[in-house]
DNA sequence: TGAATAGTGTCTTTCAGACAATATGCC
DNA sequence: GGCATATTGTCTGAAAGACACTATTCA
């Protein structure tokens, strides 16, 4: 054992949480990175996260770290996984448990505080190099994404309070990347009971307008 | 260390591991308990576990664990979930990561060490009352065990090396608490093409002896 | 009236679930 | 031969997937 080993500190890890949090813009399924202002990876972009503090729950340490950073409130929020692996972070043992959050994209206020210097929304299909191990950690909340999305009403995280069911057609198409027969797609989400039709869109197009639904329960179900 | 971190900012937490270990004996489905030797909760029962140490992994921390008072090794083993209520220990601070093991029951050398005074399986249908919030940690791995069995072939995990499809379906019984028919089992289970075909089974009673089985894989897979 | 998107039904194939008789080895 | 369990196939209903035309609004 090595000289001035003291064993109190050393034995407990420090523990964080990591958020995904991924959101539809433009057409393409996005994540928040925050670009750090310190070392390790000063300069890299990594997932929104921080300490968990001594009276604070993981859940809201996760909520607060997406607020910290991007000013979202009130969206879905799921523990992922916890990765602790000694040596994923330089610095010292750091335990980090990872949650999923999914939102509509608004008027988000982003603002960098704290220890990083930027945040941006970054499409799934082109990151950066990433922080620490949060490529891995990415690689599995999309994992996890893409399969609920299809024994749940997930999506509903992912849209706004109204939505066409062309809308929602698209979330799956974009988180799924292929493209889905408008048909099967229809009878397939009307039959599990999950919509309820409100009234007709105006829109904006020159075209025949959309009738609105919005989901019945804003918490998962899961169906079959 | 690096500058610009002082751990001592932070509380940290002590982070501990608590493993349920499932197996199947006399037709039942039963977990691994252990009885505590110390407070809080002394004479309770509760999930084996303990901390993790400075230089190892969480998995290599449940397989330790597990190891310390079962005896068991190579089994399968799955990360379920991170409960960090900050009241969920009434000592201090203590975030657990909670893992679900499955093992055939063999003759696995049962000891009490450390800080347990004894280590049983009991029943899922029978439970002690449990320590802390195991019992929550039970029903959250039990689900999950359902679960996937469904879409995995987890039951590998359960079974020796050679059973045969009745040994199988029986534990589909146990876990599902269902009876399930015989013919759609098997044709549902030989469609996967898991399974390779050994040679008969002499087996003890005066009947016709079932041909042997094994997986093909040792890891898990996801049908559908 | 033309452009653009919304909305709708049938057929086929696949899979899950109900259901019972024959086969084989051992005593 | 009798016992106990192993092994096997058909039918039916439900759900998934392929596929194309009509409806509606607005400019």
């Amino acid at each position: 054992m090595l000289k001035g080993y003291d064993a109190s500190k050393y034995d407990r890890p420090s523990v964080a949480v990591d958020v995904l949090l991924f959101t539809i813009e433009a057409g393409e399924l996005k994540i928040l990175l925050v670009q750090r202002n310190e070392e390790p990876f000063k300069g890299r972009w990594s997932l929104p996260g921080g300490f968990v503090k001594a009276d604070e729950s993981l859940d809201r340490a996760a909520i607060r770290e997406l607020g910290e950073e991007s000013g979202v409130e009130n969206i879905y929020l799921e523990q992922l996984y916890t990765f602790g692996d000694p040596k994923r972070d330089p610095r010292t043992r750091v335990i980090s448990v990872t949650y999923m959050a999914l939102g509509a994209k608004t008027d988000w206020g982003l603002k960098a505080s704290g220890d990083v210097s930027a945040a941006k929304f970054f499409s799934v299909d082109n990151l950066p190099k990433l922080a620490f191990d949060h490529q891995q950690i990415f690689h599995y909340g999309l994992e996890r994404l893409r399969s609920k999305l299809g024994y749940t009403n997930i999506a509903f995280g992912l849209l706004p309070e109204q939505f066409t069911l062309t809308d929602l057609q698209k979330v799956y198409e974009i988180i799924l990347n292929k493209q889905l027969d408008k048909r099967n797609f229809r009878k397939k989400i009307l039959t599990t009971d999950l919509l309820r039709s409100l009234g007709k869109k105006s829109s904006g197009g020159a075209h025949r307008p959309a009738e609105l639904y919005r989901f019945k329960k804003k918490e998962i179900v899961y169906t079959d």
